[in-house]
RNA sequence: GGGAGCGUGGCGCAGUUGGUAGCGCAGGGGCCUUUUAAGCCUUUGGUCGUGGGUUCGAGUCCCACCGCUCCCA
């Protein structure tokens, strides 16, 4: 570091600008490689390129050095001789330090040895790097630097910066399927005075002006709800929820989500929507619709999903039935398989745990369980031809959970009911009910037309189709201890 | 909450039964006009996560704490 100071000084002393205002790339290394891959070994152009981006590796040759220049687009060698930039040229060249980011000029060309390079004719310090980078193969490998420089992973690891980057045209083609079916995105309330929406213990805060306690928003679904209430007819939100459980390799305390609302739709067509979403977003992201998952192998998520109730499922792997079985015979299922049950009070935290233990493992391949017991879906929509289950379903792939969408539930006074029930639920224990939100059945009672829901986590689908096994891998700023 | 493992120079790693810390990369100096993690010669960096303890002596053994990873509830 040190030394890496020095040659700034030195620079400054000598009336360079070793911190220049500006540069003017006029191309990125994948496209110099997109134009002449097909040159002749050994073979010259003369067509010019300016580059910028930071040196990543260097191999002195006397006088000829070869370099590596990584850009956002990939990495092109940079070939520099000193017969072509002079002493003084190779000189300054030589004088660089890895991780500076620098600014080149030349011509494309080909090695005897066949390496696509740019033969250098001038270059520009644009901005030093003082601090050495992680080491050049093995990239930076621990986990806690990983994820709390996540600047320095995206330098030293090349996968990692794949991984955002499709990350990143993921949302934008969500963006576009939607848009392209006349949906509205909206932006409502972080900050709300009672959350809802969700399963989850919500993070405090206080508003200091309104002396009011506010809840950062667990879910999105109630506000949505209200838009559709108002006429917006296909509304939805990308945004951040946040909730206050533990952290794991599937759970951040503040994630994406996605929700939309979708009038005069009910769950069957919203499953034809998220079917074809996925594999949409799959081709515009990561270029297939054919996933390798490093723990699952090959998922396939174009084509029709399987529809399975979840009744069958748990019959099936857990070879009880939640139809006819009593608690007690739900509960004892779960012990058999060592699971123990103690913190599920509800008839539908055992139902969930069912499905957690015994299901949810096994769903590698894009599948829908439908007919959710009404327990556990206080804003769906009873199933006319059983009053138990609601018309709602989950996906899963890759043995994980990633969307979630019913029938809305859209009769006022049935709503209010459902709200009594959560408020019981409460009353025995269980902290993540749902809270009565007055306004939200009043505005029922304005009438919300027949409509289909859906939340998918941004973060979850990223992991499906980078296949990444942890949701930490796909989350920039991952939450974490940090120093006090 | 329970269990297992990890923490050693900027980065990636070694460190035997406790005996005074090594290797590779990066950095410095030198050689080299076709390298691909270039190569060769040479050289500078570390009070081994923190705090106690055992011992003549602790990176190594014991205790506590901090942080991370994985598995389980």
């Amino acid at each position: 570091m040190d030394d890496r100071r020095a040659k700034l000084a030195a620079m400054a002393e000598a009336g360079g600008e070793p911190w220049p205002y500006s540069a003017s790339p006029t191309a990125h290394a994948a496209d110099v490689v997109a134009a002449h891959s097909g040159l002749e070994d050994g073979a010259e152009t003369e067509d010019r390129y300016v580059l910028a981006g930071r040196m990543m590796l260097r191999r002195g040759q006397g006088k000829l050095i070869f370099a590596e220049l990584a850009d956002r687009s990939g990495t092109l060698q940079l070939f520099v001789s000193k017969s072509v930039v002079g002493d003084d040229g190779f000189a300054s060249f030589d004088d660089l330090d890895l991780g500076d980011w620098i600014e080149v000029a030349g011509t494309a060309m080909k090695t005897r040895k066949g390496e696509l390079s740019l033969k250098v004719d001038g270059v520009r310090l644009l901005a030093k790097c003082i601090r050495p980078l992680p080491e050049k193969f093995h990239g930076l490998v621990d986990e806690e630097q990983r994820r709390g420089r996540r600047y320095l992973d995206l330098v030293a690891n090349r996968d990692s910066l794949d991984v955002f980057v499709a990350r990143s045209k993921m949302v934008s083609a969500i963006r576009r399927f939607l848009e392209e079916r006349d949906f509205l995105e909206v932006e409502t309330p972080v900050l709300q005075p009672i959350y809802g929406g969700a399963a989850a213990r919500p993070f405090v805060t206080h508003h200091n002006e309104l002396d009011m306690r506010l809840y950062l928003r667990i879910a999105t679904e109630l506000y949505l709800k209200r838009l559709i209430v108002g006429g917006m007819e296909r509304v939805f939100e990308i945004g951040t929820n946040f909730r206050n459980e533990g952290i794991s390799f599937k759970h951040n305390p503040e994630f994406t989500m996605i929700e939309l609302y979708q009038a005069y739709a009910d769950y069957d067509d919203v499953m034809d929507l998220f079917e074809a979403l996925v594999p949409y977003v799959a081709e515009r992201s990561v270029g297939t619709t054919t996933i390798t998952h490093p723990d699952h192998g090959e998922i396939r998520l174009d084509g029709r999903w399987p529809r399975i109730t979840l009744r069958d499922a748990i019959l099936e792997q857990g070879k009880v039935d939640i139809d006819s079985a009593s608690d007690d015979e739900l509960r004892a299922a779960l012990v058999a398989a060592g699971y123990d049950p103690k913190g599920d009070t509800t008839r539908g935290k055992l139902i969930d745990a069912l499905l957690t233990k015994f299901v949810e493992p096994g769903l590698i391949q894009p599948t829908f369980l439908i007919d959710y017991p009404v327990e556990l879906s206080p804003f769906a929509r009873t199933h006319a031809d059983n009053p138990k289950v609601v018309r709602r379903f989950e996906a899963f792939a890759a043995g994980m959970e990633l969307g979630n969408a019913f029938s809305e539930l859209n009769d006022p006074a049935l709503q209010l009911e459902r709200f009594q029930q959560q408020a019981q639920a409460r009353a025995a224990g269980d902290d993540e009910a749902e809270q009565l939100d007055e306004d939200y059945v009043t505005a029922l009672e304005y009438g919300m037309p027949p409509t289909g829901g859906l939340g998918f986590g941004v973060d979850r689908l990223a992991m499906l189709l980078t296949g990444q096994r942890s949701v930490r891998d796909v989350i920039l700023f991952p939450a974490r201890r940090t120093k006090a």
